[in-house]
RNA sequence: UCCUCGGUAGCUCAAUGGUAGAGCAUCCGGCUGUUAACCGGAGGGUUGCAGGUUCAAGUCCUGCCCGAGGAGCCA
């Protein structure tokens, strides 16, 4: 394959020519100079062109450019404390692909349905570059803790035809006659992967069809689910501790650029290290009540809460020992006090909020029966998830990472809806 | 589903019930170091839809549609 230069790259091709492959964000011009700002897909970088060196014909084709126009620039790299990023291309030469029409994203402000509206446009823009790219490093960065520490990756089904748990609301749809549901979790599938190959994750999308219509919800979204045979709810927390920061240690070291561009705060990441401070439902509803608010022990923390008790920490925290009334079916009751469960959320700091929930699932058959019955959940649809607790039942427990959340709180920004490619919510389904 | 706010030029917004404007974008002209460049000029409107009040409605009233924020809901 012939010799491709990446703007990602260009520091290592000071002062010798190299041709660049990507669209105009921008231009400026002085009369005789030109200032293009150019895309890559790798990075941004500035082109300066004269009329002295790329001729009349040249220079004018140039400063008729529209913006998104695809080009390749040919020039020479120089370093430039003037230029954003340390380095701008000198221009040679450049060669137009195709001239784009009047682009409708400017430089100036826009509303958010009006960007959301042009999401297969707004992906081009740096923001959302720098959101992007930090997302396919958190995804990257949790794979590699998987998969360098024996864990087997086992995809989990899309369709499935059961809910994960009664209550909640799912997208159906038709499987030749019968009815089929979006899975909105892989958990239950993972249980029955991990009592065959022990450690196991998955990772893919999660679907809800909740009318839920607030900056921390999406109805499509991703999570990534680890299961542990022989693994308790100490082991769990360890995992997941472990996981974040090397998420978080990730980005710091190979998105410090991205991080940049967002004005992230990185002082805040640098102390997500282990140990993450735990504390046990009822603790918390003490400190609430500590802080001034009013909290029935029994009931759920719901957005107030974790934002108050959230910025009570300065780094991850998790929350075990909830009340069993709160959580699903599945999960391992508190052989201590049987009112709880061995579960485990792991909360942001900075108000983010939940970005993890998990723990010890049920190991007994009567105990799971006993849930599944007391959860009116059809048990010819759960037989084989029983199952797992006739052949050979461990204890073991899991979690679940939501990515988008994760991301949103890396980046530092405040809705979810720019951590992922293109969002799906309540009443937005297009592009 | 509930509460609050909003819908005016391509975009972001302004306009005591009395001639619908500005900035950006676009087009034309100027400028050899611009950083959301700057300077001068031009074009650009079914004020979300339907009805009502009024001499007169972008503005007031009623209904509907659409969007945003929040709540509820939510591994």
């Amino acid at each position: 394959m012939r010799q491709r230069y990446y703007i990602e790259d260009i520091g290592e091709h000071v002062d010798s020519e190299v041709t660049l492959e990507g669209w105009l964000t921008g231009k400026r011009s002085s009369g005789k100079i030109l200032f293009l700002q150019f895309r890559d897909g790798t990075g941004f970088i500035q082109c300066v062109a004269s009329k002295s060196d790329i001729g009349e014909e040249a220079f004018e084709a140039a400063a008729g450019l529209t913006v998104e126009s695809s080009l390749k620039v040919t020039g020479t790299v120089k370093a430039d404390s003037r230029a954003p990023g340390g380095y701008e291309l000198s221009v040679m030469g450049l060669q137009i692909v195709h001239v784009a029409d009047e682009y409708p994203i400017g430089r100036k402000e826009h509303g958010d349905a009006f960007l959301l509206d042009h999401r297969h446009l707004w992906i081009r823009s740096s923001r959302q570059f720098a959101i992007l790219r930090i997302r396919a490093t958190v995804i990257s960065a949790a794979r590699d803790y998987f998969d360098s520490r024996g864990y087997t990756m086992l995809d989990t089904p899309i369709l499935t035809p059961a809910a994960c748990e009664g209550t909640t609301t799912l997208f159906s749809t038709d499987y030749f006659g019968e009815s089929a549901y979006l899975t909105q979790s892989g958990q239950l599938y993972n249980e029955a992967t991990a009592m065959a190959f022990g450690k196991v994750y998955c990772f893919g999308p999660s679907l809800r069809a909740e009318k839920s219509k607030t900056r921390r919800h999406l109805t499509e979204f991703w999570q990534i689910e680890p299961e542990i045979a022989f693994a308790d709810l100490s082991d769990i927390m360890d995992v997941q501790e472990e996981l974040v920061s090397e998420i978080v240690g990730r980005v710091l070291k190979d998105r410090a650029r991205e991080l940049e561009m967002l004005e992230r705060d990185t002082e805040v990441l640098k102390r997500v290290q282990p140990p993450f401070p735990r504390v046990t439902y009822s603790e918390m509803v003490k400190l609430l009540g500590k802080n001034g608010v009013e909290f029935e022990w029994g009931n759920d923390f719901g957005a107030e809460h974790e934002t108050v008790i959230s910025q009570t920490f300065d780094r991850p925290f998790m929350v075990t020992h909830f009340p069993k009334s709160v959580k699903p079916f599945y999960m391992e009751l508190d052989p201590e006090d049987e009112r709880l469960t061995l579960s485990v959320d792991m909360l942001a700091p900075e108000g983010y909020g939940e970005i993890v929930g998990g723990g010890q699932r049920v190991t007994d058959l009567a105990v799971l029966e006993r849930s599944v019955d007391e959860g009116a959940l059809p048990r010819a649809d759960y037989e084989w998830y029983i199952d797992l607790r006739r052949f050979g039942s461990v204890p073991h427990g899991g979690f679940g990472l939501g990515l988008e959340r994760v991301v949103a709180w890396v980046c530092g920004i405040h809705h979810l809806r720019e951590t992922i490619p293109f969002p799906r919510m309540l009443k937005r389904l297009r592009p």
